[in-house]
DNA sequence: AGGAGTTTGTGAACGGGAGAACAAAACGGG
DNA sequence: CCCGTTTTGTTCTCCCGTTCACAAACTCCT
């Protein structure tokens, strides 16, 4: 929490960071169309954002950009993956092969956007004999090598609720540094240690919150009591 | 956007209907943990948040606690859970049952917290014979009248980013006002239907964002140059 | 019964992000 | 070479969300 930026120091706004993939996507999107050059307002309506807040949060990368004609879609959607990291690879370990588990393995979007998952790791032996993506389902006891390894530094759990807190534990202890933790729990973590969650049921009760409230008020009406 | 909030009127902000579920699930953890009764400071723990925006949130919903003492553990779970909707069940159709699909319709965590998973649909026939989750996987074509008879307002798509836009456009002409996407495409719909992302490399990218920077400043120390 | 000790609920200050509006810069045409 | 047009980069303002701090209210002990 504490963002020292020593001397370099450009910080970018967190909300600008979780937008910059949206960007990255949606140029890697146009380049693929055969665009060359857009301008603002174009990359907007394909990331679904303004274009005051797109050419804002550009703004804190640089440059990159040409009065009057626009952005070059290829510089910059170069500039934007080197400013992310995505330029490189990523090692990624999976722990908890279950049904998501599977999923996120075989997830295509993963490999291309800059991640390559090196292991999969469970705590049941009796899924150690499986292959799943090409890759074979290993013991959780192996994750200090592999970590070590492959110097991986990004973490995935996929595991039930119960086991999230203890996978965590390992994997900081085994030099992991950032947790993408699919249990829906909370994890309790080291500082210098990012966590990010995604909870798909959680998704589904705001829905149905606003859903709700829809039935109460259906279009601006409210029927006098 | 333009939240009509006629007279009666108590808008729940954003942010606070974002986190009603994590306390949700706080809550049911500490009573089949045997708690009774809980303060602020301990329920804010457990959801791994700040008790004064507990205190705040909860505020939002009216006052169910008890100065003094803290908070009715069943009591305040029972207050959320008809704030959010999720005191009676909402019938949820999912569309691409590919891997993610398969963990969707299996993950138990939609099921116990008010979702029921009314159909599977896929558009390509070669899927239509499975069974997945004890439903058998149907036709797209089916969607229409399988909204009318469950009258489901709530859709899953968890097609490729190519299929999801026009998946979004049949939902909302069914009739679905909430859609939960997968995919990893921006959804135009029109007002009155609510569209939530939830994109999974998109979060590793964060994660990696935050990564490189570490790598760059390891200790709040740089190595001049 | 009264006072000390807790804990909630809320008013107010603070910080950050969103959007509008504008100045700076590049291009093109005459 | 100069001026109008287009589009970026930035400044300013407003609003939402977070946090602090404290008064109100309830319990327990004497």
């Amino acid at each position: 929490m504490t963002a020292r930026t020593p001397d370099s120091a450009r910080d970018i706004p967190e909300a600008t960071v979780a937008r910059l993939p949206v960007y990255l996507r949606a140029l890697t999107g146009l380049a693929e169309g055969g665009t060359t050059t857009c301008s603002s307002e174009e990359l907007a309506a394909s990331a679904g954002v303004n274009s005051a807040k797109l050419r804002k949060d550009l703004s804190y990368l640089g440059s990159y950009g040409t009065r009057g004609v626009g952005y070059d879609v290829e510089y910059l959607r170069y500039q934007i993956a080197r400013e992310i990291g995505v330029t490189h690879d990523w090692p990624v370990v999976i722990v908890g092969i279950g049904n998501l588990g599977h999923a996120l393995a075989n997830y295509s979007g993963f490999r291309s956007r800059g991640f390559r998952v090196v292991a999969l790791l469970d705590a049941d032996p009796s899924r150690h004999d499986e292959v799943v993506a090409g890759l074979d389902v290993r013991s959780f006891e192996d994750l200090e090598s592999i970590v070590a390894e492959n110097d991986v530094s990004i973490g995935v759990i996929a595991t039930p609720a119960v086991a999230a807190q203890a996978v965590a534990d390992r994997m900081v202890a085994a030099g992991i540094t950032s947790i993408l933790n699919f249990a829906p729990s909370v994890l309790s973590v080291p500082d210098g240690v990012d966590v990010r969650k995604v909870d798909l049921s959680i998704e589904l009760q705001i829905l149905a919150y606003h859903e709700q409230r829809k039935s109460v008020a259906p279009a601006g009406e409210v029927s006098a009591t």
